[in-house]
DNA sequence: ATTTCCGTTTACGTAAACGTCAATTAACCC
DNA sequence: GGGTTAATTGACGTTTACGTAAACGGAAAT
């Protein structure tokens, strides 16, 4: 997986740019936060002299690191999903072993539904209790 | 909420016991971490001497910590969910408080199955560009 | 009797994911 | 041109969730 093509296949979407305090508060996070989602190689925004100008593509990948965070993904696993988002027309080998990743990533998704299913069945019953002892003392 | 009651309501399920070891296997953890569970109070299990006994309910204790981990959750966010299986008889606004408490679990638990669910259509549309991609080559 | 296994406690170490200063720099305002 | 405001880099601190090593205890096997 070739790095530079990996980055360039980033969608367009609007020209509108944002800084780094713009990113800050739409997701609230802090800008240290951001800088480190940098330092790790999550985001590459462009820079104005020094100053850090974020472009549509940048902010869409904000959101899916966040999006991997609430899912209790470790940056780097975001990375490796994020990777996916981009990858580069590669030849037939690199897109097998690609499909089998993307296979891998689907299933520990859906254990983690599942997860989430069962703790949903478990508070409704919880909830049931204890709307049976609210009535025990209505 | 009263410990003590909390911690006796745990179901009894059957009489079998379980060693550390036992219960590292199973679930694939180390000994250390089963510890640690115990020194952070997810865990409160018998001692025969010295070494720890743990009954039916505290592998089911032990299921739904590592069913939180796997849902990101953290140790204390787990402290909080569990409790919640094992409350005691309450009063009239302890018991709509704790309603209050499961919906906003339901909540959150809602929102991370719609992050996986848009993360499994997002793989969806990634393969089907792969596979678009291995028609051209094939 | 002495390895060998479990198990225990105590304590220090560590990786991940930031938080929290401090010391600049650059841009804008009046 | 002094003051405020937003941004930068660099460095050290912190919390969480364990890992790892040391030193010991007790029971079982050879």
């Amino acid at each position: 997986m070739n790095d530079a093509t990996a980055w360039a296949s980033v969608d367009a979407g609007t020209n509108e740019l944002f800084s780094i305090s713009d990113l800050s508060r739409e997701f609230d996070v802090t800008t240290r936060t951001i800088r480190f989602y940098e330092d790790e190689g999550l985001l590459r925004p462009d820079r104005s002299g020094r100053q850090r100008v974020y472009s549509h593509g940048d902010r869409v990948r904000l959101k899916l690191i966040l999006r991997g965070k609430r899912l209790g993904f470790s940056l780097s696993e975001i990375a490796d999903i994020i990777q996916m988002y981009y990858l580069a027309p590669g030849e037939l080998g690199q897109l097998k072993y690609f499909i089998e990743r993307i296979h891998q990533r689907r299933e520990a998704l859906k254990q983690r539904r599942n997860d989430i299913e069962e703790t949903l069945r478990d508070l409704d019953s919880i909830e049931r209790q204890c709307r049976q002892q609210l009535e025990g003392l209505g």
